[in-house]
DNA sequence: TATAACATTGTAACCGGTTACACAAGGTGC
DNA sequence: GCACCTTGTGTAACCGGTTACAATGTTATA
């Protein structure tokens, strides 16, 4: 790898001025600067971007702290965060904690040390009072911390309320709530979205209200206590699209049929919701504009140095599928 | 951020010293030691990771190039990565190139740039010519470049006879293959396999191999295509899983049933199989597994400062699950 | 023609570490 | 008491860039 003082020497002239050719700062002349880049190219030379950042102190680089990585959501996110990132000339660092406090610790620490620019994450145990010595700027994804960060999240409560009501007019007369793990705020919100809608139902009930912890197999779980429950539950929903997929499972392998006898509809709007058979109705959220937003606005606030603290509450929409077009209740 | 200057100011020593603490090299009194200790955790110091790669040339950071981390075989292989690269204090960058060799080139002279130690790349259009000026050590996933390069892969070859064995074993009397694309040394391995085991069968014909691009909706489209021929074809093993996903859908759209009409197998083994209606056959890859050990080859070269272009090609297995038990062939 | 104003380029300090080398102090052997 | 080794520590160069400032050359103005 070539370093600027051999593309100097080569060339005739100071490193100064190879540094103002590459970076278009200051004033060169003509036909130095094509000699310059005539040397350039021949050592295919390019500058160190370690020695940059050692001056700048910037390093173009931000850290995407994730829970999970093979969580379909996260994968998507992702995605769309690297996405706006390499357009915009920044690298991104993937850091998987497996949602554990100590790992999540550990890799805030390292990111800090590496002099990323700017932090994008997504943690259910992290608080406030573990970032604020942190200087970077941090945008925190599914849930706002304390109000102090900047944040992308969705309208979780609202989503809830829709698939609840979906199901009713579907003709659904007794509507289940798979909820999530209590501690992660997104589950909170959708559970009392359900609540919202179905509290005053003559029909409710506790029994209706089951828990898992958004992975397939507590979905699948939970659908067999419910179903095996005296009452007669012909709708679903889910927290989110994984555990509706372990519902389904539950509910076929029960011998029963999605949509005729049970309805079900997820949360989340995953790409897998639509490989599923049936395809799986599910408030979607805007999984990969999340992650381009969030982007977004951690680069604004590296760049322009100042944590404005925004808070973008993106829109969910419902997708109808076939998990719940129970024809004979359409309009 | 404190300096090691002004822990050294603080600590009214010379800045080698603090450096010989913290790193455990050279020698340093107990007393000393224990004041520079000291100040470092008042001033909560750790050294400035960007300042150390400036000296060493080592980032501690490996560059993770794939195609799309929304793949689900691509998103377990990154986590494997990130586990253990995290594990020997290495910092994982993600770089997603939709397969695009511009995009991939680009990301390659980045990772370049950043002093990456080790490139871990999943590439089907990059060849080696693009990359032997690259003076970074890097393991190829999926295929062998020239053999050139370290590489980490799986028996494709013997994986796709035994997953059209098994078809046979249960019956099958006419099997199709819906291949990958043939730019990709997997899907040809694949398709190699499933000739050497039907080549000389007295049912096989052209008609019987279709292509997708291993994404869900060209298994959904191969698998109309074939089962709309005049043959009947009780059995389909798909280059991957995602386009055995898409021909579950495909069959069910046609009203038969899987695996009484038609016995369906895939082949890599994500997470996603077994979330399927019914849960679908394959051959799984030790995707994880794979993650893990190219990371350890990658930073085995790296710390020996070797090219030892070690060849990994990994068993593959076969799970057996609903969507080829035809209980009337069951032995 | 002298001088101000500007264009072009170089020198050297700096970013924050590591480390070769120098050097001082104390200990050991003869 | 002298030569020599060991231990503990500091100085300064270096990694590869950026940039403030100085220095030079060139042109325009009075």
């Amino acid at each position: 790898m070539a370093t600027i003082r051999e593309v100097a020497k080569k060339a005739g002239v100071s490193v100064a001025t190879v540094s103002r050719v590459i970076n278009g700062t200051g004033r060169v002349k003509k036909a130095t600067e094509e000699k310059v880049l005539d040397i350039v190219k021949q050592l295919n030379y390019t500058p160190s971007s370690i020695a940059v950042s050692l001056n700048n102190k910037k390093s173009k680089t931000i850290g995407l702290l994730l829970p999970d990585i093979t969580n379909p959501f996260f994968a998507e996110l992702a995605k769309g965060v690297e996405e706006v990132a390499k357009k915009k000339g920044y690298t991104v660092i993937l850091c998987n904690s497996n949602g554990d406090l100590q790992s999540e610790l550990d890799h805030l620490q390292v990111l800090e040390q590496k002099y990323v620019d700017g932090i994008i994450l997504s943690s259910h145990t992290l608080t406030y009072s573990h970032i604020e010595e942190c200087k970077i700027p941090i945008v925190s994804i599914d849930r706002t911390l304390d109000g102090k960060l900047s944040s992308v999240t969705s309208k979780n409560y609202e989503g809830a309320m829709l698939a609840t009501r979906h199901l009713l007019k579907k003709g659904c007369e007794r509507i289940a709530h798979i909820a999530g793990p209590q501690n992660i705020v997104t589950a909170r919100k959708r559970l009392e979205g359900y609540m919202a809608v179905v509290k005053d139902k003559s029909w409710y009930s506790d029994e209706l209200l089951v828990y898992g912890d958004y992975e397939i197999q507590t979905g699948y779980e939970a659908t067999l206590k419910l179903l095996n429950s005296t009452q007669k539950i012909d709708g679903i929903f889910a927290g989110n699209d994984l555990m509706a997929v372990g519902s389904l499972k539950a509910i076929y392998s029960l011998g029963l049929r999605v949509p005729e006898d049970v309805a079900v509809i997820g949360f989340d709007g995953i790409n897998f919701s639509k490989i599923t058979i049936p395809e799986l109705s599910t408030i979607a959220q805007p999984i990969f504009e999340m992650g381009l937003l969030a982007t977004d606005t951690i680069l604004d606030e590296i760049v322009n140095n100042k944590k404005n603290q925004s808070f973008h509450e993106l829109s969910v929409s419902l997708i109808e599928r076939d998990s719940t077009k129970k024809s004979r209740c359409d309009y």
